[in-house]
DNA sequence: CAAGTGATTCAATATTTGTTCAATTGTTTG
DNA sequence: CAAACAATTGAACAAATATTGAATCACTTG
């Protein structure tokens, strides 16, 4: 892997090391949702959604859409998808414990 | 997703976030690596390699093993593999423009 | 056992980053 | 056009974090 690409890839798994940030990215990852339904679901201010959202789609997470008053916001491709089904596998395998 | 989930897996791309880690874990991704190694390789001191690989370790990311006066790491299962893979797709992925 | 190598730890620092609150922008509708 | 609603932005702050350099620990071997 060279510099570069560790960067970017460092950059999006950034991104996804935060609790509230990862929970609004697994909050639209099925379907486009605006920013109250966020707001409700993850539990926090719409200030620190739309904070977040800004990031999100800086590196391309998410993709935004605005309808009307509302903006809707949903997971960019299926590799994000992909990356954290492959994260909860990682989690849910039992540990090997050393001998 | 439950909230412990979104904290354990944020906490594992947190960990992957951060550029100087990123290329610690993938230099010992494919086969054991003492820390000698991962420093040349990475650039960066032991003491500070020493401290990533501290974390990483307690994450269960990496596994170490004694080998007289070295200490060898290597990536803790096939599912950082796949993580990483996917991730590499997503930013290989060509980007959408807005219409 | 003393010296030398590899790795870890400690303390300290500079930077980044998540969060909050107030103010502002964009959009619909009375 | 004004009021109401949805979302964004800016400034400011506390907490977390990456990095450094010196000191220490672990292990081998002369």
């Amino acid at each position: 892997m060279v510099e570069d690409q560790a960067i970017e890839i460092a950059e999006i798994f950034h991104l996804l090391g935060d609790p509230t940030r990862l929970r609004i990215v697994t909050c639209c990852l099925e379907e486009p949702r605006n920013v109250g339904e966020i707001t409700e679901t993850v539990g926090v201010s719409a200030s620190l959604v739309s904070h977040h959202l800004r990031l999100l789609k800086a590196t391309r997470l998410v993709r935004a859409d605005r309808c009307g008053k509302q903006v809707f916001y949903v997971a960019a491709d299926e590799h994000v998808q992909k990356v954290l089904k492959d994260m909860m596998d990682h989690v849910a395998e039992p540990h090997r414990e050393a001998p």
